[in-house]
Order: C-alpha cells, then sequence, then structure tokens
DNA sequence: GGCTTATCCTGGGCGC
DNA sequence: TGCGCCCAGGATAAGC
C-alpha cells in the first residue's frame, strides 16, 4: 500500500519520463476512478494537454500540464501510476489510459478501485480541486519538529499510533511507517498521545525522519501491492522491523513481535522493547 | 468536539 | 478442486 516512500518513488520515474509529453488520447476504463469532474469534462480538459512537471504532497501526486491545467492522483492502498512503452503489456486492472505521442502510455492501474483521480481546470489551484490538500499537515522529512507534535497531541486520548496516521497532523504516514517509527522511538502505539513526554516526542520525530528518508533511498516497500512508475519493486520489506512480523522474534531482543488492532488498523509492535 | 466504527472494493489466503 | 469466508487498508461519513 503506497505511503509517502513509494508515492515518492512513482513522482521520481514520472518526472523522468512525462514532462514534454503531450495527451493524444484518454480511455476511462472505470469511471469510479475519476473523482472529479465528469468524465467528459476529465477528457475534454486533458486531451492535447502536455506534462510539465510532477510534484508531491502527502500521499498526492500533483502534475502540471500545459494550459494551467493540472491532474491530481492518489493512489489509496492498491493503485499504480505506470508508464508503459509502446507494445508492452498492460497490468490486469487498468482504470485509466492515457496514450501519449511518444508512443508511451500512462495508466492507472487499480486492483480495489480505491483510488482517485482528479483534474484541475484551467484557472483553479490543486487546493481548490482537493481541498484535503489545504488541510494536510507538515511533510515528516525537513519540516515536522517535536514541537508540532506536542501541540497537535496535547490533550489527546486516542493512541499516538491513530494519531500518526491523521493525515492533518503529518502528510504521508501509513500503517507501515507508523508502525516502524514508533518501534525505532521505543514507544509503544496504544499510548494515548496525549501522554507522551518531550524526551519523546523528539525521539519519535526524528526517528519518522530517519524511517521514512531511508524508505524513499531504499525505492519504498513491496508490501502487497506497489511498484514504481517504471514497474519495479522496492526494497524496503526488507529493513522492516516489525510490521508484517507477528509472531517472528524481535530484531532487537528476540521477543515475540504482537500484531493488535488499533482504530481498526493492525498494529505491530515488541512488548519488550516498546514503553 | 473527540473518538471509533462502518463503508468502499477486490484478490489472496485459508478452512472445509 | 471448488466454494465461501475473512482480511488487508486510506479517506471519509456516520454514529456514539
Amino acid at each position: 500500500m503506497p505511503e509517502l516512500p513509494e508515492v515518492e518513488t512513482v513522482r521520481r520515474g514520472l518526472q523522468k519520463e512525462l514532462p514534454g509529453a503531450r495527451i493524444q488520447s484518454i480511455s476511462i476504463l472505470r469511471a469510479d476512478s475519476v473523482a472529479y469532474p465528469d468524465l467528459k469534462s476529465f477528457i475534454g480538459h486533458l486531451k492535447g494537454k502536455s506534462f510539465c512537471s510532477v510534484e508531491r504532497r502527502g500521499k498526492y501526486i500533483l502534475m502540471n500540464l500545459s494550459d494551467n491545467t493540472g491532474m491530481v492522483a492518489h493512489l489509496r492502498m492498491s493503485g499504480r501510476l505506470l508508464i508503459l512503452k509502446k507494445g508492452a503489456r498492460e497490468p490486469a486492472h487498468v482504470r485509466v489510459r492515457i496514450q501519449l505521442n511518444n508512443g508511451q502510455k500512462l495508466v492507472f492501474d487499480d486492483t480495489r478501485v480505491f483510488g482517485r483521480l482528479w483534474l484541475v481546470e484551467p484557472g483553479s489551484s490543486f487546493e481548490e480541486t482537493v481541498p484535503a490538500l489545504s488541510k494536510l499537515g507538515p511533510e515528516p522529512t525537513g519540516a515536522l519538529s517535536a514541537a508540532h507534535l506536542e501541540g497537535c497531541f496535547k490533550g489527546k486520548t486516542q493512541s499516538v499510533k491513530t494519531a500518526l496516521l491523521d493525515q492533518t497532523i503529518v502528510a504521508g504516514i501509513g500503517n507501515i511507517y507508523a508502525d516502524e517509527s514508533l518501534f525505532r522511538a521505543g514507544i509503544r502505539p496504544d499510548r494515548p498521545a496525549g501522554d507522551l513526554k518531550s524526551s519523546e516526542l523528539k525521539r519519535l520525530c526524528a526517528e519518522i525522519e530517519k524511517v521514512i528518508e531511508n524508505a524513499i533511498a531504499l525505492g519504498g516497500s513491496t508490501l502487497r501491492d506497489y511498484t514504481s512508475a517504471e514497474g519495479v519493486n522496492g526494497n524496503y520489506q526488507q529493513e522492516a522491523l516489525v510490521y508484517g512480523r507477528k509472531g517472528e522474534p524481535c530484531r532487537k531482543c528476540k521477543k515475540s513481535i504482537q500484531r493488535i488492532k488499533l482504530s481498526g488498523r493492525s498494529t505491530h509492535f515488541c512488548p519488550c522493547c516498546q514503553r
């Protein structure tokens, strides 16, 4: 499931291939995959436009196109944005196919159909098109501080794991990297967020940044449904210390990794190393 | 207001 | 082998 490092890896792949490419035609194979506007307008506005640059905010991919047009993608659980060379075989669950003038295709493949695309109409902004963008918290690399976490967590009784998944507190953290960051910071995921001490928040903040940067460097994770824009798997899964390791020995203390549910999400932790 | 739960959706894994 | 059930999870709405 794509989180920030996976989305960033996809963005870098798209940024290498897309700028300069012009959209010749668009096929929408699944109407649900287009969040805004209607299908006719989506196709009508994009046809003939050229890609300028590809940016990212949290887990959103922001594509700038010519004539002040844009496109936003959120991959959710199983979405993939792939560049396919001429004649390359398409994956099994293509929802939107964009034919480019250079012979390549940009395809939005999404098994579980949770992913969404938005068109940014001329004169509008990414934030106006996708209001959730303006509510996102700081990026976990560089912009995040312990003071920000302290302010957001103050008085919160919900678990720190659940709070970390809140995109208005930190943008881009998902289930995998929340578990990994909390393990490395030595903090139990079910502790109330508001109970964490300043020293723990500093440690957590530092570990979030390290985990995310390391995952980006390794090309993201390959847990389940993710591949980069070129269809290449990431390497982060070998680095995971707790996620997906229920019942296996902790790499630090050898005690068994436990799995619990917090707000309906699978949560992995070591009861010995995390307090 | 704060928090939890349900919902969306489909493929894979598992038990029978 | 085939069937049915459960599980995974990001964002959002609904409910407590």
